[in-house]
RNA sequence: GGCCGAGUGGUUCAGUCGGUUAGAACGCCGGCCUGUCACGCCGGAGGUCGAGGGUUCAAGUCCCUUCUCGGUCGCCA
């Protein structure tokens, strides 16, 4: 008797008929064709391959087994008398001499059929998510994903990084999202965090003299999920250079990543190629309504502020207008409103349109506002006859991005105008350093106060002495984004504690509060640092991007659900009163 | 936390204006079938219509409350 198998269920060939094998796998399906006849199909990891019954008793044999038990099969292979060229190895089947339950499935029906998992409700597949991943669908992003994480790792090796792991168990940050805590036994009433990024540690790295580092780095956010964003934990690409500047990050991330993109995406053969276009942040906010513009729209957002300003029309009075022109969208009403309400939901604003028709007569929605107006109108903005025009108003900020929203929407709308099959990549660049916030009305960091300011501690010094606003400082920031999704956030760091002081100083903070946010990392620049710039892209959402999915959870082994629940481990759980005493924790909410 | 949508046999869904015994496909069970490959044909089992309350002669359907899931806003340096 064979002990092992001596083929995969992926690898039977017309080369192999008249050889004794034995194959292992799961019994995906068994079709009777009568008393004396039967087909058998056995999938492992590497395919699937046809074993046939000939007798009564090999019929009932397989009869006898449920589907999804997992059996062995020795036999010969046998050239079929009907071939099927659907399958790779349809030329061939197995007569089986004998068969053997290696473990048996103990139901006979299942919560899903295991080759349409895709199409059962989520929360169902998420608890049998071991089955869910038996499909081959849902198996090969995972698969592409090792593919993927491998490539980088050699990608990324080939250009000197090392990779260098981080705690996973380590301090709290007051800055950004969420942590997840972990109490400390020894330490009563102290906490452990779940790193958000290993951002500090791998500028300590760079303070060490490790010059090139990288990491495929878990992350952890205690946030809400979206689509595509998955609740609590995540992986980047974790990436630090030191004596570096921008232009040496982004070179090592498209030298990476385009690849990457050509050699595992559904659109690899139509890659945005290096250099990337880089897009000022302010840019991107006046042309497309938000700071990762999916490029595959060819439409942009046109300023009607001062055209349509007097015009008698309440929400435009007093407000920026921004208008959105598309061409050949010849929606009907309902699609308009549909359209609108969207916008709206995305937004919390209301929209407002009207069209050009084809007679060249102004129809529609907002039209006899405009009309008054009509020949300016249609010469600022550049309208043909059939055109339909949508417009957001509110102040700046609001009204770009809810025009940004319409742009969106549009170009879903109107294939002439999105090219979907693609990859546009872009660096939206030139962030502003800072921002009035919007609860406290005072400045504020706009994104992180580990950023470089452009033109370092000068710039800082001439806002503190009142010849710049600090709302003109950009800080050396730069994202990736790749068809409307953020898919890498990186900086020019500030590795010099003064600099770092100055830009503290300029939102009411000081050097105790550097000292106290971030010790290791102050301590450590004091020191001697390097300049250094670093990146991270987001692992999930690029094998999203790579695979086509338009949720996360497909491209993640064992995701968890919208309330960052695991259903199938069943966590968060109850501990015991015992685990909770070592911990010297007390539950004061009572669960309902 | 706010808003929107969904919840009906194991699975995916239909169910009109509130009106007879809640249907279909797939799956499951039984039978027939010697070349199937989404096998086919015949028969069968399987439902407290998410839960609770209300209106009504009568509720899957209308109203209220609540739970669950998804989307979205807030949030995500």
């Amino acid at each position: 008797m064979m002990q092992n198998r001596t083929h995969t269920c992926g690898q039977l060939w017309l080369e192999h008929v008249g050889q004794q094998v034995k194959i292992v796998g799961w019994m995906e399906n068994l079709r009777v064709v009568g008393s004396n006849l039967g087909f058998v199909v056995v999938r492992d990891f590497y395919g699937t391959t046809q074993v046939v019954a000939e007798t009564e008793e090999m019929v009932a044999a397989f009869k006898a087994i449920n589907k999804e038990s997992t059996i062995s099969v020795e036999g010969t292979v046998r050239e079929r008398a009907s071939k099927n060229p659907k399958q790779p190895t349809g030329d061939i089947e197995i007569v089986p001499d004998k068969v053997e339950v290696l473990g048996r499935c103990r139901y006979n029906e299942l919560p899903f059929e295991i080759n349409r998992s895709r199409d059962a409700d989520e929360a169902t597949r998420l608890k049998y998510r071991f089955l869910d991943l038996r499909n081959p669908a849902v198996k090969s992003n995972i698969i592409l994903r090792c593919q993927v994480v491998a490539e980088i790792r050699r990608l990324m090796t080939e250009h000197g990084f090392l990779e260098i792991t981080t705690p996973i168990l380590t301090a709290s940050s007051p800055e950004g999202a969420r942590d997840y805590l972990v109490p400390a036994r020894k330490h009563p009433g102290k906490f452990y965090a779940l790193p958000q990024a290993p951002q500090q540690f791998k500028q300590l790295l760079m303070a060490s003299g490790f010059d090139r580092y990288f990491q495929i780095a878990p992350c952890f956010r205690d946030e809400d999920a979206r689509g595509d964003r998955t609740p609590g934990e995540f992986y980047q690409l974790d990436m630090e250079m030191a004596f570096a500047e921008q232009d040496d990050v982004l070179g090592v991330l498209e030298d990476v990543l385009v690849p990457v993109f050509e050699k595992y995406g559904r659109y690899g053969d139509r890659v945005t190629s290096a250099p990337f276009r880089r897009i000022p942040f302010r840019e991107a906010m006046e042309k497309y309504g938000t700071d990762k513009p999916d490029l595959r729209i060819d439409l942009e957002i046109q300023d009607a502020t001062a055209l349509l300003q007097g015009i008698g029309f309440g929400p435009f009075e007093g407000n920026t207008v921004k208008a959105v022109v598309v061409s050949g969208f010849n929606a009907t009403r309902k699609q308009i409103d549909k359209l609108c309400a969207d916008v709206e939901v995305q937004t919390a604003q209301k929209s407002y349109w009207f069209r050009l028709d084809e007679k060249g007569e102004i129809v529609g929605g907002i039209a006899k506002f405009i009309q008054p107006v009509k020949e300016q109108v249609i010469e600022a903005l550049g309208l043909t006859p059939g055109c339909f025009v949508g417009l957001a108003a509110g102040k700046l900020a609001v009204a770009q991005k809810t025009a940004g929203v319409m742009r969106s929407k549009l170009g879903l709308l109107c294939p002439e105008h999105m090219d979907k099959e693609q990859y546009q990549l872009c660096w939206i660049v030139d962030f502003p350093m800072y921002e009035i916030g919007e609860e406290s009305g005072e400045l504020e960091f706009c994104h992180n106060p580990f950023s470089m300011p452009s033109g370092g501690l000068e710039t800082l010094l001439k806002a503190e002495r009142g010849e710049l606003d600090p709302l003109e400082i950009m800080a050396n920031q730069y994202d990736l984004v790749c068809n409307g999704y953020e898919s890498a956030s990186g900086a020019v760091r500030n590795h010099d504690p003064e600099i770092m002081i100055k830009a503290f100083e300029l939102v009411r903070l000081g050097e105790e509060d550097v000292k106290k946010k971030f010790p290791a990392m102050y301590n450590a620049f004091c020191y001697g640092a390097p300049p250094h710039a670093g990146a991270a892209p987001g692992i999930d959402r690029i094998v999203m991007l790579l695979t086509g999915e338009e949720s996360i959870r497909e491209v993640i082994t064992f995701p968890m659900n919208q309330k960052a629940q695991d259903l199938m481990m069943g966590a968060p759980s109850e501990v015991t009163q015992k685990q909770l005493d070592e911990l010297h924790i007390a539950i004061t909410a009572q669960e309902e």
